[in-house]
DNA sequence: AACGATCCCTGTTGGC
DNA sequence: TGCCAACAGGGATCGT
């Protein structure tokens, strides 16, 4: 799944080929694919020509400014990911890009649950910027920030965790990362960490996420995520609770188990987290 | 305001 | 073995 770790390196490997590149031409092939532009507003007009200046990332957003000062946006969704100098083949290109004298870069996403779009700073702020907290490895917020959000709150943990606004970049499987490093619950009430919990949860953060993109981030099956030259991630096989329900517990032993929370999977270790 | 459920979409998986 | 329903999930939206 493209969260914050996959969509860094995949911001990583555009850079060289992004910056600096002249759009020649864009085919959207699934309408689907362009949301959350303002009406009347056509994409691939304000796309085509333009030089792009850089590849940026808040969350998971990828973040292409514009020379024109408009920002070229893009959400991986949860099986899009951006493919570079590959062949048309493999099928579920949604948007191409020709730059020039650059290799084609492809939007590809079998479930069309990603978007991309062209928008004003004023438009990013009001649209898919407007639930965006602080970046959750450039700008992790102090102890007492942190606190300070999660006090109060009655939602399960990790339904807090994966909140864009309070921390923007966790996503299913990182959560439950973060929640097994810090040995806390998932189903655990936001509002009920201690200080010391609070502090475990923020220390927890950073490591998990620096150890996805050692790894090249977590690739599951043929669809979810690859790097944008193809490769598979390899952080998988060093996940500690994230689909590991029914093994071991790293840690100590115990069976992972597995929860549903709002709808999603949960996985954690009952003797290691609290 | 915070919370929880539902929906979108399609490849994969599991049960019969 | 083959078919089909269930499942996976980020985020918008809606009802409470």
């Amino acid at each position: 799944m493209p969260e914050l770790p996959e969509v860094e390196l995949t911001r990583r490997h555009l850079e060289p080929v992004l910056s600096g590149a002249v759009v020649d031409d864009t085919e959207v092939r699934h309408e689907r694919m362009v949301r959350r532009q303002p009406p009347g507003s056509d994409f691939a007009a304000l796309l085509v020509g333009r030089r792009i200046e850089a590849a940026d990332r808040h969350g998971k957003l990828l973040l292409f400014p514009l020379d024109d000062g408009r920002i070229w946006v893009m959400h991986l969704g949860m099986s899009g990911r951006l493919a570079v100098g590959e062949s048309d083949a493999e099928g579920h290109t949604r948007v191409l890009v020709r730059l020039r004298r650059r290799p084609d870069v492809r939007f590809v996403d079998p479930r069309t649950f990603g978007f991309t779009a062209v928008l004003t700073a004023g438009e990013l702020q009001e649209g898919p910027g407007a639930h965006l907290g602080p970046d959750a490895l450039e700008a992790l917020p102090s102890v007492d920030e942190l606190a300070d959000v999660l006090s109060g709150r009655s939602a399960p943990l990790k339904a807090v965790l994966l909140d864009q606004q309070v921390l923007a970049g966790l996503g299913n499987i990182y959560a439950d990362e973060v929640l097994f490093r810090a040995r806390l619950r998932p189903d655990r009430q936001a509002g009920s960490l201690s200080h010391a919990e609070v502090r475990a949860l923020r220390r927890a953060v950073r490591p998990v996420l620096e150890a996805g993109l050692r790894y090249g981030g977590t690739s599951l099956g043929d669809l979810a995520y690859l790097l944008p030259d193809g490769r598979a991630g390899e952080y998988l096989g060093r996940l500690h609770a994230y689909g590991r329900d029914g093994d071991p517990c790293r840690r100590c032993g115990a069976v992972i188990r597995r929860t549903v929370i709002r709808q999603r999977s949960a996985h954690y270790c009952p003797e290691c987290q609290r």
